[in-house]
DNA sequence: TTTTATATGATAATATTTATCTTTAAATAA
DNA sequence: TTATTTAAAGATAAATATTATCATATAAAA
């Protein structure tokens, strides 16, 4: 995969370390910052905490990562996609993204609230088939 | 509202900084750390922001209170109930509980995963009515 | 009451995140 | 290609947020 253009149309840099934090991320899928951290180290020894950090705000605040909120455990970062829900085991702790038709939800919520709504944010826990 | 056979029975000393945080939880809905301890300093001024930290945890390990963790904001808690979902206007920011028929979602989701699903947790934002 | 167990408050210690500043490297222009 | 500009990286300090410690106070049980 390559991300240098991407990160160019979100008018990033093309350093060394972001295509690292692409790369990780597009293949681990879903990490938190500890672990991408520990994942970075292996390549960038040097790599200074501030570094992730900062690179984790402006990615996210220019929508190229997102960041997702996780009951009772830390927050996990991914490369944007279209909007979708995820699917987290309890055990394992393994996360999966899953395609649902929410437009029940939407109808019934605004029904309900009498709200305008735009986005969801959809998480469900439970086992996965090993943890069965 | 009576919450003291409430505290009892999930094995907590009544006390009155308790009963004042359950009472402002009950009146106020969803409230995160600080706007708590705001809230609870008028009736408690000398209340240390270890007791309010302390109280949270003890309280949602006994599953007394629950933490929602929203999108962009910080986490709010909420006295426990049946599972329900909730809806946030991005505007003003106002949380709103909604019982949602959830059965299309935990089908879809057990079908694409093959996970045995337990838990959802549902957020929708969009515009209230008053920020429409 | 008296005793026991736990909570509170004050504060120290940790952990987490952000800010600052110098050096380095990427992008742009000449 | 090279020089210039702009932004990122790294080191570290500062700011925030959270947890731990401990003496005192208070609720619950005896």
């Amino acid at each position: 995969m390559n991300y240098i253009e991407t990160l160019q149309t979100y008018k990033l840099k093309v350093t060394p370390q972001r295509l690292e934090i692409v790369d990780i991320l597009y293949k681990n899928g879903h990490l938190n910052i500890d672990d991408l951290y520990k994942n970075l180290k292996i390549k960038f020894p040097s790599l200074s905490l501030a570094t992730i950090y900062k690179n984790i705000n402006t990615m996210c605040e220019k929508l190229f990562l997102s960041e997702v909120k996780i009951p009772n455990s830390k927050s996990v970062y991914e490369l944007s996609k279209s909007e979708h829900s995820h699917v987290i085991c309890s055990n394992c702790n393994n996360i999966m993204d899953i395609q649902l038709d929410t437009s029940s939800i939407y109808t019934q919520a605004q029904t309900l609230s009498n709200f305008k709504l735009k986005h969801s944010s959809i998480i469900l826990n439970g086992l996965c088939p090993n943890c069965i």
